[in-house]
DNA sequence: GCAAAAGTGTTCCCAGTACACCCATGT
DNA sequence: ACATGGGTGTACTGGGAACACTTTTGC
């Protein structure tokens, strides 16, 4: 089979800069083990063509889907990345994205999978194939403005958390440190959490309130020109 | 001549969303008429197909300097659309760009050209070809986050500006009022303009003095944990 | 001299920051 | 009883917001 078009055009790929947030409160970033050339045995991000008739984001998941399994989780492009010489083969577009999955659910899933793909953490990646050391290097910024401007952190956690957590889980990602009781302040007046009516068990110290992030309050907050913003 | 791959690949093309600032302070987007169909006599984008072994931004000033005269102006990508039904010709994933001129320069330029190139105030587009007019809210959107966070505002301005000139700017584009003081005195100890020694000229009130945008020093305050943020 | 915009300082308030101790739970 | 992290309040400070009059220029 082939297809025949009056002018070249370059191929279209997406590719996907998967966060997980460690239980040990290290940011990893998934990637998988090409197996064929180029770059064959080299990591690279999550990604492929896009296949006919196919929208980018759909393309991204279907992708996901195949080479690690995950599933539903929190997608956003990136950009696009479109240097000529970016592939070897030829000229080809990335349309990069980034996403956000909580480690609870997907941890054991990703690392058993036939396709080799692995975590690795954040600040030591082994050398990326074409230019996907740059997205990665992109994505992380996009996450660190975003992450302080929209109530995208959740995404990382599991759906009941604790204040400390989450706490960590900004001092991760932002690389550094919040005071423990202005975080608490702010983030409890932005009145987009609720306390559960749970608490932590089998912790070898004062169990913590439980909370979950009030989507529904954050989206009417959100129109009364109120603002995130750690 | 025909072009052949194993496997299908949607067309890629660019499209910009040139901003321009009024002498009267109104909000410009340049726009092309088509004349071929699909959406032939409508109102689009500047823009057009991605050539062979060309990058994506070198596309974007292409088209732009082909189809309305315009070079040398800023010019950063916003993101790619790749709905599968967003060309009636096929699959087509554009990357949209939005770009920032200097209307002092441009302005008869555009509207003479030959290819029937128009400024239209922001707010009274007409109706826009394929998914253009999405394309056109999501780069107002950002423009207006953008122009808070970083200083791409001058690029909408002569070299030399009065404050008014650029609180006008800054009025016009987040479309609410500021302060006259508190603005002059933000701006001022940002300490990223210099007081020319120039003053207007031939205006009926007193003449007002003249700055410019000093790029080396707001990159200097850039490491420096400084942000912009009007 | 009048119309039109330039230019300039002070007060108030809120949000961010810094900071230290007691409490609950499991071992 | 002890180790571990959970949970809480106050004082200070700096930046944003509100606000009105004098100055300069061309006509």
């Amino acid at each position: 089979m082939a297809y025949t078009y009056d002018y070249p055009r370059p191929a279209v790929t997406v590719d996907c800069v998967v966060f997980g947030l460690d239980p040990t409160d290290c940011l990893q970033v998934l990637l998988i083990q090409r197996w064929l050339d180029p770059f064959a045995g080299q990591w690279a991000l999550p990604g492929g063509f896009v296949r006919h008739q196919e929208g980018l984001v759909q393309a991204a998941h279907r992708e996901l889907r195949e080479e690690t399994g995950i599933a539903d989780l929190f997608l956003e492009q990136l950009q696009a990345y479109g240097q000529p010489q970016r592939d070897p083969r030829g000229h080809t577009v990335t349309v990069a994205f980034y996403a956000l999955v909580n480690l609870w659910n997907y941890q054991v899933r990703a690392a058993t999978d036939a396709k080799q793909a692995r975590w690795w953490p954040m600040d030591r990646l082994p050398a990326l194939a074409f230019d996907h050391d740059v997205i990665v290097q992109d994505a992380i910024a996009t996450l660190r403005t975003t992450i302080r401007h929209r109530p995208i952190g959740f995404e990382l956690l599991p759906a009941k958390f604790t204040l400390t957590q989450l706490q960590r889980l900004y001092e991760t990602v932002l690389a550094r440190p919040f005071d423990k009781r202005n975080f608490r302040k702010k983030l409890l007046k932005l009145d987009i959490l609720v306390a559960l009516d749970e608490k932590e068990t089998n912790v070898a110290h004062r169990a913590a309130q439980l909370y979950r992030f009030d989507q529904a309050k954050y989206l009417e907050r959100q129109q009364t020109e109120f603002n995130f913003d750690l």
